[in-house]
DNA sequence: TTCCCTGCAAACCCTTTGCATTCAC
DNA sequence: GTGAATGCAAAGGGTTTGCAGGGAA
């Protein structure tokens, strides 16, 4: 977690890191950003930006996309999955070792040498299906989510 | 095919979803746009974006998301998986039937409901690894891409 | 005729970038 | 001291939207 990295290390980046690293999920750079200055004001977007990308050029975090046009930012820099919430958003880290065995098949129907792969799994979390089963309750987090799966 | 559809054909409708059922490949909403505007360059951006959201929506086309900030369309409409060349920035269908397994695996870790699945796996397409083979000649399509999968 | 759809253009969101200043080493 | 990193602000790409006129049913 020390030594040589390579490059400078500085406040605004070892207190982006650590938002990253201490988040419960996998924040957005917009929500990262807030955090930051919650912490320190006059910290800029760009700032941030730059440095979301030099972390994960150097394996420190792991960059994310998914339906919604924004990126997220995984402290997790392992190979593993997502799982996603339709209707509250909610994202969660999964382990599907598995879909290994797929690389073989998509190679075998494309031709190409697979390296890396991500499946990302679309449903409904225990939370938000104990208030369908409740009725339907209405204002239950942000509803409306896109059923895509990407 | 044909049949009431819940919403009015127009010749900018089923111009844009022809054009998606004809594409060689998977095209984002600006290459659309572009091939939109062969046929008649009067049809609006705004136009193309409507379109192609309630071309989703009605299940006539798929709308996918990858690394790249840019939608893309696909005709195909069943669920199936994406191999994404990180040299030239490819994209091609796959079927990974064996992946189904896999939801069961990523239920019992998140106790999610699961409904649906993605996987983008990414590799290098077959032409680029014989023009890496053949010594790295430049100017191969568009290099640099990156290497995230999502 | 009626209401939906379109063209137009402005606005929005997320992200990137140029430049002068500041700071880590 | 020196080059890398930051703050600031403007620009860029993709996408969405309000509104008035036009067209499908």
């Amino acid at each position: 977690m020390n030594a040589d990295k390579g490059y400078r290390k500085t406040n605004q980046r070892a207190m982006i890191l650590s938002i990253v690293q201490e988040a419960e999920t996998h924040l957005t750079a917009g929500e990262i950003f807030e955090r930051v200055r919650q912490r320190d004001p006059r910290v800029a977007y760009g700032t941030v930006y730059r440095t979301l990308h030099l972390l994960a050029r150097h394996g420190e975090v792991q960059e994310l996309s998914f339906a919604d046009q924004s990126s997220r930012y995984d402290a997790r820099v392992d190979r593993h999955d997502h799982v996603y919430c339709t209707a509250c958003g909610l994202l969660v880290d999964v382990d599907v070792p598995v879909a290994l065995i797929a690389r073989h098949v998509a190679e075998e129907q494309s031709g190409f040498a697979v390296a890396n792969h991500h499946t990302v799994f679309a449903g409904v979390c225990p939370e938000c299906r104990s208030h369908q089963a409740a009725g339907q309750r209405a204002g239950t987090k942000s509803a409306n989510q896109p059923e895509q799966v990407s």
